[in-house]
DNA sequence: CTCGTCATGTTATAGTATTACATATCCCGC
DNA sequence: GCGGGATATGTAATACTATAACATGACGAG
């Protein structure tokens, strides 16, 4: 059988199976057990990583295997890929059921904590209309864009500022 | 001698040694020479075509001749990393002599053509400010943030529709 | 002079991603 | 049932991006 996931992956798997099925599109076993991994994940999974561990089931398992479904999980928009880690996340947040339109991303920021190294998404509108607003006075118009901001969480911030060695 | 470049880009490298004077950095005729290269191109240049332009003048250069310098020219500012494209382009915005502090770079958004592969800089406050202040509400302090879009710039867009075989 | 620091040279390797071709599977129309 | 296209995966090789580790050279401070 299939590796076990955390009681909110398989949630979130259930609602990428609806998706899938809504569109047409064909979540195999292996695009499920590798989208899984991905949210499985506390923090962004490199490819070779999500390989490593593929391979322990799946002997023979090689690059394209990885990155071909990735493209796919990217193009159906459940995950996305952090830019600044050349690694992955998945989508836990629009991923709603659209009308069909090849891909399916949608505007989103990261926030990558550089002490604990989760990410956390947002869909802000407004960071989203001021980006397009101040590109469309320069004359361009956005069809994408990448939006990571690298900082400290909530989390680490509060945290009892763990004493560096400051002698 | 070393490469020739165009005008701007010698205006722009007679700033550059105007700032490291004054910060005290040492901008050698190696590191003036990458930079030169980088500022010349219309585009966002890779590493490795840097390398391989070098190679003409220089012999026996090799990665790490590259990644160093490029990670000089980062530290004071005067070049930016293209996270989406794996490359590097000038800077043509924010490198005003500021009080030494180590490290020089500057908040800025790109603007990459989809079309021509030109990228533009832009240093917006508003899309820096809204995006701080959306982290904050979530409990997050940015320190650095990674802003590019990808799209079609004026040129591009208005341009005469370059017929795509649409038979 | 000699030591430390900085800049660069040199060799090797690690990490990320794609190309190209082969095989398998499934659905569909005949 | 069979041929043919579309989709999904297997397999091998390679390209592209980046860093590690150690050696050498230049130069100023003391
Ligand atoms: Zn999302
Ligand atoms: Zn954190
Ligand atoms: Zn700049
Ligand atoms: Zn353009």
């Amino acid at each position: 059988m299939a590796a076990e996931f955390s009681r909110r992956t398989e949630s979130l798997l259930n609602r990428a199976d609806a998706i899938c099925e809504h569109r047409g599109a064909n979540l195999t076993e292996l695009r499920r057990h590798i989208l899984g991994m991905i949210l499985d994940a506390a923090s962004p999974t490199g490819a070779y990583e999500l390989l490593d561990r593929l391979r322990q089931t799946r002997r023979g398992a090689a690059p394209p295997t990885i990155y071909r479904t990735l493209d796919f999980l990217l193009e159906q928009g459940l995950i996305h890929r952090v830019e600044r880690l050349s690694a992955f996340v998945g989508c836990v947040a629009g991923c709603t059921v659209d009308p069909d339109g090849e891909s399916h991303t949608h505007a989103a920021q990261f926030l990558i904590c550089r002490k604990c190294g989760r990410v956390a998404e947002m869909q802000d509108h407004d960071v989203t209309s001021v980006l397009a607003r101040v590109a469309k006075e320069a004359g361009f118009s956005i069809s994408t864009a990448t939006i990571e901001a690298e900082g400290l969480c909530s989390t680490c911030r509060t945290a009892p500022a763990t004493r560096t060695r400051s002698n």
